[in-house]
DNA sequence: CATGAATGAGCCTTCATTCAT
DNA sequence: TATGAATGAAGGCTCATTCAT
């Protein structure tokens, strides 16, 4: 029992000092980009030896990778969170609109330009090869495609393109209005640009004669 | 008239070392990105020794500035002499589309993923701050800009976005096109993709009813 | 207990491998300059791995700053440490020319030429700016201070030029009879030399008719 | 003849390429000290090519050991000539003093700091052996000794210790001198600073009772 | 004599990882 | 588990000197 007791001031102990690893990472990863943080200032910031660092993690891709992984959880978790409460009551295209201003809110304001920066940089360089990654927005896109189902349905969407394939272009619009934020930071408005964009989407510039 | 051409070929020996280096730096690059791509391994792949590099490169950056200056100018310029002749006979909306789609034929099969991703990772993580960069894609941005006004002014399109806002639109639209080829690459097809979102960019997905 | 001793013997050992830096630093530096000195020539001597070097020490410029500090501050403790016990019951011009010698005996016997040099060299380039530095000599000057106050005091020495000037000219003397050694080195005796010299400083050359 | 003056205009092309060569390396290793000029920066200065310096000098060395010859044959030079039409109608001692005071007024203001500081600095490092540096101050030496014998002829100055000797400790302590003002440049005035320690080398500080 | 590209040893420093304690 | 010294391969860059032209 004592020992018990022990063993678990141990075990929590040792959790403790992880978590530390990972948010000091986790902060400096955000603040520099993985490339440009070594081992040393991760452990010099959580305040432990740099040999402990290799009891928690086999390496810093290791952690790079479990970091990977849980930003890109988050990222859909933050959405299907944030937007679960969604009222649709009004037009679907409207909903589609504000859904999709409610993204730009989330990543500029919740997830953060640094977080999403990291993300997209791993993307395009493949440094991390996760199996995390190919989920990458799945539930972005199941809730389009309910969305432009409900639309289609409802008379109010042209059905030409099946609602799956459009899906696939507004998550992809979403991202490169994303990509074009990062690139364009501090001085692109997201969530302007993304409802503007989502407009233009969802209406055309063309004129529609009767 | 002699030593002139001794001359000559001494600065063309010279020439073509430098040439080496670009030529080995360019494919190690686009390879492995900036990062990852040491001096050693660039002489040594050119054939030359280390000290060599730095008589025609003032640094590793000076050799990468002049690449991304390189790229970036290319792509404008690629742009340009392709699509100068373009004919303009036809309705402006498909203009707009096919042009889309030849600049995305540009990018995969003239210009290529691996130039394409490590200017894309440039922008991204900033790594190179040249004055190149600010003109970036503003060759695309002018010309989308005339087409659409063009539009407007032929009573095709609908004049409630500014033509120079909608460009930006456009050009961004292309941008994340093409981000998003690069981290689905090569299992996405650039052209196909690019044609399908400008037609639902440039039509909207509204029933528009008379 | 036992782990207790076992630390010990790791922190003995680190310690040890620190001063196998220190020493062969030292010693390399004292021979050949600091300039002419490479971290791999110290490992190499130290028998370490390069690496290493940078575990106990954060740059070759903090070495060698610790080295001057050490050297600086040895300086005047030996002059403190072996003059402090020096017997002031002659009169005192007496006691300070043997000061002078005493200095002479400590800076040629006991530090040596080849540090002596080196804090010279360092002095005159100013390579390294150490708040050590600052102080030079200052025990010194202090030294000379008392006694010549109390030559003044006791109707030994003239009271025209004050005291703590002329300890300045005195302090500057020594180290001008050092600088003239080390130019010099190993030809002129530093100490008959010295004595010589400050027997004139307290004398004069001129005959002083009654 | 006409082969004859296009040769004498060819040595003077060269003479002249030689001669921005010695100025460059002289402007700047007086600013930066002999280790922290390269050839190239030589070069780059003197406005020819890289392969052009060891057309004129064997190596960096040789020209630092020019260099340094003419530094040391300049200073006593400079001596000699500012000093050969000093009066000597007053008394030696005065005499004495005031050349002590003009030799600092030619070390810092006619020679300079920068100059002074590099010559200092090879003889304490003897980074250049040149049979030069052996005849170091030779003139001021003669000087000092010559009004030194006439001081004790005329029965102002003490003949217990010889004129020869003097001469020697003098030279040393206006060494010395010069060795302070240029670690304490820029805040220590050479002249002053000399006249006292003259005042005081040649009075002393004992009150002669009589 | 003039050129400047070519050389390669050398420099200081960083870093992910290992391992004995 | 925790530690932190030890490792050695890289890394970018400098520089005096050589040599073909």
């Amino acid at each position: 029992m004592h020992i018990e007791k022990k063993q678990n001031l141990k075990v929590l102990k040792a959790l403790e000092a992880k978590k530390k690893i990972y948010e000091s990472a986790k902060a400096l990863f955000e603040k520099n980009g993985f490339e440009n943080v070594s081992v040393d200032s991760i452990v010099e910031m959580a305040g432990i030896a740099k040999g402990s660092f290799y009891v928690h993690y086999d390496s810093k891709q290791a952690l790079i990778a479990e970091l990977i992984s849980y930003y890109v959880s988050k990222l859909d978790t933050d959405y299907k969170s944030h937007i679960e409460a969604f009222s649709v009551d009004c037009r679907v295209s409207e909903v589609i609109i504000s859904l999709a201003g409610k993204i730009a809110d989330i990543i500029s304001n919740s997830i953060g330009y640094d977080i999403i920066r990291v993300i997209y940089e791993v993307y395009l360089t493949r440094s991390v090869d996760s199996g995390a990654l190919l989920e990458y927005n799945r539930e972005l896109y199941k809730l389009f495609n309910t969305l432009i189902e409900q639309g289609i349905k409802q008379g109010e969407f042209n059905a030409d393109i099946p609602a799956e394939m459009l899906s696939r272009h507004y998550v992809l619009a979403l991202r490169g209005l994303t990509y074009e934020w990062c690139i364009r930071y501090p001085q692109m408005d997201l969530i302007d640009c993304t409802l503007k964009h989502f407009e233009i989407l969802i209406n055309g510039i063309k004129i529609h004669k009767s």
